[in-house]
DNA sequence: CGCATGATTGAACATTTGTTCAAAAGTTAT
DNA sequence: ATAACTTTTGAACAAATGTTCAATCATGCG
């Protein structure tokens, strides 16, 4: 069960508190590139190793690398070694959940651009 | 209901397809921000006035503004001006959705380097 | 009108951050 | 051990971004 919106109440977010704050937000920043983010989509559906994510975005081996020790670290990604090769793939279902709902969002706001 | 987790299947996201790749990652840069989220956090359960916002989070009345234009210019924020005052509150409901999502994350994420 | 208050804007500065390149580390096979 | 392949790493560069300062706009009041 990675999310509880339907049982949150509308004035929710118990006070986050200044300090948590850093971390959320570099969190969201992690998000925020969009290199890294295709990145993490590449990584969403099933395990796939670092060559394949460079060659299907069409990005360099090392930039990727760079982008996935990122995004590992923040426990976005899991790495899992299988020979010579690394396979990543989404840490969680969370990490699923807040891209969708990212992505809900941006659907939203263009069609509420559209007809005003 | 701004979130529909629950509803959704594992491996959904159907295909966010590159383009908005792009939209969705400067959705997330925004709140990748730490001065910038403070300010979207202060804003999320009742209107403030910018030299509020400035006032409690101890920042410059002008670096405040600057944010809020971006996160306006986003729809994460709303303004509406009485008098000579000009309030913000949060544009929905999504984006508190959004944001105690990503607080959920950081903290099951905490929780579990705890017992590692 | 002239003045005070609140908010916005633009340009300059200071950091941060993404990207590249070359070198090194880990793995498997000959 | 040498060689081929995959991934990681570090330093250097280029570009994007947050912050500050001063000036301007907007609103309400004496």
């Amino acid at each position: 069960m990675f999310n509880h919106a339907k049982t949150r109440q509308q004035r929710s977010i118990p006070a986050i508190g200044e300090e948590r704050a850093a971390e959320v937000a570099d969190l969201f920043r992690l998000l925020g590139d969009t290199t890294r983010l295709r990145i993490v989509l590449a990584c969403l559906e099933a395990p796939v190793s670092v060559s394949e994510i460079a060659t299907r975005l069409d990005l360099s081996l090392s930039l990727v690398s760079h982008h996935l020790r990122l995004l590992r670290a923040a426990h976005i990604v899991r790495a899992e070694r299988q020979g010579k090769q690394v396979f990543y793939s989404a840490a969680d279902d969370h990490i699923r959940g807040l891209i969708a709902d990212m992505v809900d969002h941006v659907s939203e706001t263009r069609s509420e651009d559209e007809h005003v």
